[in-house]
RNA sequence: GUGGUUGUAGCUCAGUUGGUUAGAGCGCCUGAUUGUGGUUCAGGAGGUCGUCGGUUCGAGACCGAUCUUCCACCCCA
């Protein structure tokens, strides 16, 4: 037991049950990325340093894996950067790579880096894991998977508006109904904080409203202030806290304080454009809701902002997120490459699917029939039935010892196999099969063609 | 990174103010039943009590460190 093997903190080992639930899920958000029109790239699972650092934060920044170089690394940092214990400092000289965060900004610099092969407008989808050296919690976990959909090369709002029916296209086939996407616009964020004044600090200014609904108004308001934010211009704010009922009735309200900016204006727009063609064209089991307290992973998004929360009653942190970057591709060097993407957080949506026990039972499913085995030539008359099972298309298998009837019997219970075949001698003579159902406990000796027609 | 919390058999958990050989249920193995599983009955295996150190005549229990779990911050899928 001292000696007992684990794994890191934050990390998973996945059973050939969950293993099951997670292509699932995988392959339902797969296929209708296809269905959209993405194609699956990959990139590798480190980049280097300068890739990452510095896009996602100050806080970001902390949370990457940096991966140590090879070599005798130290022999290289001076003695008196060594004197210094500066991390940070010291990091960018024994690290130049690092683990990926997420799958956007290595997605922006594939753009770059290919952008002669690239036939644009493109849009892509990546399904790979991130890393993120956070303190895990309840859904939050050290190494995880995110399924992204972007498109690059273009700024019009109509990729927006399929983005929303993709999400609410994912959801509706995984079953889980009636979930929240969440939508607000960088542009209002920003009109706000010029209205107020408080252009300067918009980040701040954006976090602190973020937590409107968890801390509460007089929090808010307080954290604004703490953060440098004018008393006078909190109180021009009042109207937002009070924001409430549908989507054109919150937009009446926004255009009443936005009034004075151009930038607000313009997020005004472009909401009530996604709003009016979704609301045209109908979601499934999605809701869109306007959201202006939604302000997530602001560092690059410039346009709309999504965020999917999941059912009511269920507790869990969104389960996906995205937005409009006009300017990712620029801090690789490349200008006027507008994107707009959205992700699922694969862990997430396994953990609320087991909740709502939403998994088809079918995801369990190993195989069809199991061969017990009487002893070799037995083994080889089933072998050769078993051959012409599996290219029937049947998941077939032999127990691979003459093991006792009772051990074999209980193997194919344990593994919820609905059919047992047994041959032996007697069957062996008539050129026969006994085919026994483990759910009825009937069973029949048939021939081979019957056996067929009754898995079918 | 800050504050708190958890760890006893494969699993879920008991274990009194520190006191012999640490228990239960489920699961597992064997047999009743040498070509019939799921039910039943009988028997059996399995724990250096997360790890390391300390206090004590004596530690699963008390103290410290560390790892892990979960939670609240921070931030986020």
């Amino acid at each position: 037991m001292a000696q007992k093997p684990s794994i890191p903190k934050g990390t998973r080992d996945f059973n050939p049950e969950q293993v099951a639930k997670r292509n699932y899920i995988f392959s339902t958000i797969q296929n209708q990325f296809e269905k959209f029109g993405f194609q699956p790239i990959e990139t590798p699972s480190f980049e280097n340093s300068e890739t990452l650092m510095g896009k996602y934060g100050d806080e970001g920044d902390r949370l990457i894996f940096k991966i140590l170089n090879s070599g005798d690394y130290l022999s290289k940092v001076e003695n008196s950067l060594f004197k210094e214990k500066d991390s940070n400092k010291i990091t960018q000289i024994i690290s130049e790579k690092a683990l990926r965060y997420d799958l956007t900004v290595p997605f922006a610099r594939y753009v770059v880096q290919h952008q002669n092969e690239i036939e644009f407008p493109f849009k892509r989808y990546q399904m790979q894991p991130v890393w993120r050296a956070d303190r895990p919690q309840k859904g939050r976990f050290r190494e995880f998977y995110q399924c992204d959909a972007d498109v690059v090369g273009s700024t019009s709002l109509w990729q927006e508006v399929e983005l929303v029916q993709l999400y609410d296209a994912v959801f509706t086939a995984l079953g889980l109904n009636g979930t929240t996407i969440k939508i607000n616009n960088r542009k209002i964020l920003s009109g706000i904080a010029e209205v107020i004044g408080a252009s300067d600090k918009l980040i701040d200014f954006t976090v602190a409203l973020d937590k409107l609904d968890k801390i509460g108004e007089e929090k808010v308001k307080q954290e604004m202030l703490d953060k440098g934010i004018s008393q006078s211009g909190i109180e021009r704010l009042q109207p937002l806290f009070t924001l409430s009922g549908d989507f054109g009735s919150q937009i009446k309200e926004l255009k009443a304080i936005l009034n004075a900016s151009e930038d607000g204006k313009k997020g005004i727009e472009e909401l009530e454009f996604i709003d009016n063609a979704i609301s045209e064209l109908g979601l499934q089991t999605a809701r869109l809701q306007l959201d202006v307290t939604l302000a997530r992973g602001l560092n690059y998004y410039t346009g709309a902002i999504f965020e999917v929360a999941a059912p009511e009653g269920v507790n869990m942190g969104s389960i996906g997120g995205g937005g409009r970057y006009d300017d990712l591709t620029g801090i690789f060097g490349m200008k006027d490459m507008s994107g707009v993407g959205i992700s699922f957080g694969l862990d997430r949506i396994y953990l609320v699917l087991e909740e709502l026990d939403l998994f088809p039972v079918t995801v369990n499913k190993n195989i069809d029939v199991l061969f017990i085995n009487f002893g070799d030539k037995e083994a080889l008359y089933s072998l050769k039935a078993i051959k012409i099972l599996r290219d029937k298309g049947f998941n077939t298998e032999l127990y691979p010892d003459a093991a006792k009837m009772k051990k074999q019997m209980n193997h194919a219970n344990k593994r919820n196999i609905p059919f047992v075949v047994l041959v032996g001698e007697q069957e062996m003579s008539k050129d026969a099969f006994t085919l026994k159902n483990m759910i009825s406990g009937e069973q029949s000796e048939v021939t081979l063609d019957t056996l067929i027609s009754t898995l079918t």
